[in-house]
DNA sequence: CTGTTAGCGCTTTCAG
DNA sequence: CTGAAAGCGCTAACAG
């Protein structure tokens, strides 16, 4: 173990045949107990694993993958959050690259901006540089979700893709959270509600916004509805629009957090009180909700539990078993809004 | 190109074998076409590149990679953030990756939260399983940048590490925001500054807390410090004390926009008025602190930025440049809350 | 239970 | 400028 202090050296890593010569066996036994297999004498294990421990080998990954066709990796494929997407990101690296390195893999983190990045990853997975990809989200105007499926490698999204497709999803029940919250509003007493709604282009804006209709189609009341974007000014924006209608609400049902957080805005400034005048509420619990004033009732949506449930989902395709998409539950957060 | 539909049947990915023959020249001659030699005659580089193109050619990166002992693939190793990170991790897997992908690196994701996962990121990294490291952040009690910098594999760090490092990073200037922030505080006349001093391990932490401490220094002003945590509770906690202590403060600067969200929460139970009774001024500009009511005055920490030149430094020494550390600045955003 | 023997697909001297 | 040949480090039959 004698060193100098130059690193200029080369330690030349030791291979299987090095620790094959120290340990007095073959190199396909070394290869054996490396591997965990069985059918190996206790005593040359032991001896194996001594030669092993004293030099410091570790197996060369690529030499590994090049004969067993097997990469133990997998893709998190990314697309750029549209908007306050951070907290779901975050979510996603965290627990997916948990979940997954628990089970040995590893993760290959990728980007879908650009069409030429979406010709990148379908090029890495064709030539089978991974075993299986994390895709998130699933949404967009190209048919990346199908052509990688086409790949014939395990394939799982976040978020119901657009359009229906066989590969497995998870997602929340952004329909069921939508309907919660208009029925706590009806709860309220309140009837003239108003719904600001971001972009219908977006999966999860539509299931929200039909979970609504739908409840307020049970009461037989009639849907006043504000088209928004994704930030909270397009919010307020919406808002002022609904307000200054000739059928003025009592409530608003905001598709997200952000555009709710602009139509509390929007409220001050016409001097309405929330909830007095206008009651409001959001879609996410994301961290601002907690620090308005008043604080925005709101549904949660369970990141972690998304991320986790992506992982495992991916796990088991990549073992074959046979899967469907989950659906994860919302959660009605009631605050100082309502 | 005749298919069936059924995908059962093996496509057995063309190699370098493959496209030599259909081209009619040697495996040495493709692999110098498919890597850009020059010492190719312009007519044989055609020939190669149709045949390549006609049979969806994909080098094999793991034989590519055991015999150039390259990998053209960095780790990204994230800890957890301890909370409210989400927005810098966001920021941190989207730009890293974007320009280390543009920059023909496979980014390999790994996470630092147990003592195993340290155990596993070493060993990877001592096996060359990549060419560089990005770490993200440095903080913790344990050596893992440390034992990282001892493989010899260049690695960067975002945010200065607690242990003054010959390893190069990435920090925004938090003491010269803090001196801002205070300095802002100071001009609005007030003079009884208290400090809502999160977690002292924190490196960030301790920059903005001299920084604060040193301009309070140059006008001759004692400091007040109330401890905290990282959460917003924890926040309002240091500021009930400070604000029941002998001396009630005037103006509060807090290390983080979530302690200033629970300080002005305290202000409000306790019927001051922000900013008249209290001025109150964070530190990041979180999404929530335009949120509030009053806006918080805060001060913005560019995460895009951090981001870009993080990769930017890594790639830098991965081309064996001489790199030093990079301070980025941080900038005052004025709202209601002064 | 262990060793021998072939390669996996690619780059890289070294000749020609 | 191009081809032939020699491995990179590992696993997977196949014998023994």
């Amino acid at each position: 173990m004698k060193r100098n202090g130059l690193g200029a050296e080369r330690p030349k890593r030791p291979t299987l045949e090095t620790v094959a010569a120290r340990a007095g066996v073959s190199r396909a036994t070394v290869s054996r107990v490396v591997n965990g297999e069985a059918r190996v004498s206790p005593d040359v294990r032991a001896t194996v694993l001594r030669a092993v421990q004293e030099l410091g080998y570790v197996p060369n990954a690529a030499a590994r993958s090049l004969v067993t066709r097997r990469t133990d990796s997998v893709a998190l494929v990314l697309s750029v959050p549209r908007h306050g997407g951070e907290a779901l990101i975050s979510a996603v690296v965290q627990y997916v690259t948990s979940v997954l390195e628990g089970a040995g893999k590893q993760i290959t983190l990728m980007l879908a901006d650009t069409a030429e990045s979406h010709r990148r990853i379908v090029r890495h997975v064709e030539a089978r540089q991974v075993d299986g990809v994390v895709l998130v989200p699933p949404d967009g105007p190209d048919t990346l979700t199908e052509r990688l499926a086409r790949t014939g490698v395990p394939v799982v999204l976040l978020g119901k893709p657009a359009i229906a497709s066989l590969v497995p999803h998870v997602d929340v029940d952004n329909a069921g959270g939508a309907r919660a919250a208009t029925r706590h509003l009806l709860d309220r007493g309140r009837r003239r509600i108003g719904v600001v709604c971001g972009p219908m282009d977006l999966v999860a804006v539509q299931d929200r916004l039909n979970g609504h209709l739908a409840t307020l189609h049970e009461d037989g009341l009639r849907p006043m509805i504000a088209l928004a974007g994704l930030d909270g000014e397009s919010g307020a924006a919406a808002a002022r629009e609904l307000l200054s209608g000739g059928q003025a609400p009592d409530a608003v049902f905001a598709t997200s957090d952000e555009l709710a957080i602009g139509a509390m805005e929007a409220a001050r400034e016409r001097g309405l009180r929330v909830p007095e005048d206008l009651a409001v509420v959001g879609f996410g619990d994301i961290h601002a909700a907690s620090c308005t004033t008043p604080a925005l009732t709101t549904v949660r949506v369970p990141a972690a539990d998304q991320a986790l449930a992506l992982a495992r989902l991916l796990l088991s395709r990549l073992d074959g078993r046979h899967t469907s998409s989950v659906v994860l539950p919302t959660r009605l957060v009631v605050r100082a809004s309502t």
